[in-house]
DNA sequence: GATATAATCAACCAGTTAGTTAAATTTATG
DNA sequence: CATAAATTTAACTAACTGGTTGATTATATC
């Protein structure tokens, strides 16, 4: 099966993902169609045909990641059925996809700056979405007695709030351990951030011991 | 006095106001300056006459902005000499400066979410500035065993990411309340959140009880 | 009151932007 | 092979962009 030379879905992925990177370092401001048709070596009117206009593009790359990341949550919530487990598995799943999309919290951040301006329905849902699903797992927990004095917005806050600023930051923080030698967790993988934030999480919500098993 | 009809310090200052407020709203590039100069009712040319170009005037608006955070709560832990209370200081005067200041916390979003492209040094000194001070309460605190299992740099995420999601968001968690009744701390002020957040970080840091006192 | 200087403005410029169009080329299908 | 549909292209436009210029006006100082 040679390479074809016309193919629609390979088009409209390729475009796809260079307009992510593009977004995610420049904004949508930032980025013109122009410069998405010559990183996906296409011509610009391909972007016009495939997805209206830029906004079009724009909320085609956001809702891909966004229905991503959520589908991944569910799934890694499913494989657990206490609730010490969905938690864990909520914040790992997090950092883990953050690691395969480095440039979701980027566009997650900016998006939030402007109040998702440019897709308030998208954005709306998406965030209802996952944090109707944590708030689910916390209050579940504090039901059962497991954790104490929940805030589950703030918890939540905390919880993507510190992993995304960890993935933006990554350059910064690597700039001024070299310059200053001071720590910053440049060495640290995201999983093992993921499982320090967990265990402070447990602390933080008072959880009294390990007599509570997750899974792997 | 009757109202002069040239006053430099308040033109530059009108511009400054209305440039924060565009830009925490739309970013750097979704901002024109015609925009900035239509808002402050000046001709545009007065910005380039005061801020030579486009990126002077975001730079003018962001250092202020870091200057005035940075002494604020350096000034604010100067009040106490006992490190519960630094720490505490630390948390509440972010977050009393994010109220005053509502458009910081998008205005920094925006900057990390793209590493301080537009602003590399001014970003890189004023971060490390912010760690520095509050890495130095946490380091203090744990030599003095009134904190355990420290990492500075998470700690600072936590915080600071907390708190801008937070007032970021404020329009986002108003509409989820709205229309699906979720209890996403729209009656809070951010003074709250502030206290909730430090007593999180206690338990998270395992201060064991309450012999430490802390100022006001 | 003359004058130098600081502050302000309208009009302009060249380059870039998102988006269009109509024609060309490939592919599937009968 | 013919025809229609899907895909791709180059060339175009109208509006907007950051930035400049040279003239104009207000203010302080002598």
């Amino acid at each position: 099966m040679a390479k074809q030379k016309r193919d629609a879905a390979a088009t409209r992925s390729k475009i796809i993902q260079n307009a992510m990177e593009l977004f995610a370092k420049k904004g949508f401001d930032g980025v013109s169609v122009d410069e998405v048709a010559a990183a996906s070596q296409i011509n610009k009117a391909m972007i016009f045909y495939y997805f209206k206009n830029k906004a079009g593009l724009y909320e085609a790359v956001m809702q891909g990641v966004l229905d991503a990341i959520y589908e991944e949550i569910v799934e890694a919530d499913k494989c657990c059925d206490n609730t010490l487990g969905e938690l864990k598995a909520f914040i790992a799943t997090y950092a883990s996809f953050a690691k395969r999309y480095p440039y979701f919290p980027a566009l997650l951040l900016r998006e939030l700056s402007d109040s998702g301006a440019h897709l308030p329905e998208l954005m709306f849902e998406s965030m209802k979405k996952l944090f109707v699903l944590l708030s689910g797992i916390l209050e579940k927990g504090e039901r059962e007695g497991v954790f104490k004095e929940v805030i589950p917005m703030i918890v939540h806050f905390m919880i993507i709030g510190t992993l995304n600023l960890y993935v933006t930051t990554q350059s910064l923080r690597k700039r001024v351990y070299e310059e200053d030698g001071l720590d910053t967790c440049c060495g640290c993988e995201i999983e093992e951030i993921a499982e320090y934030i967990y265990k402070k999480i447990l602390l933080m919500l008072e959880v009294d011991n390990e007599k509570n098993i997750c899974c792997s």
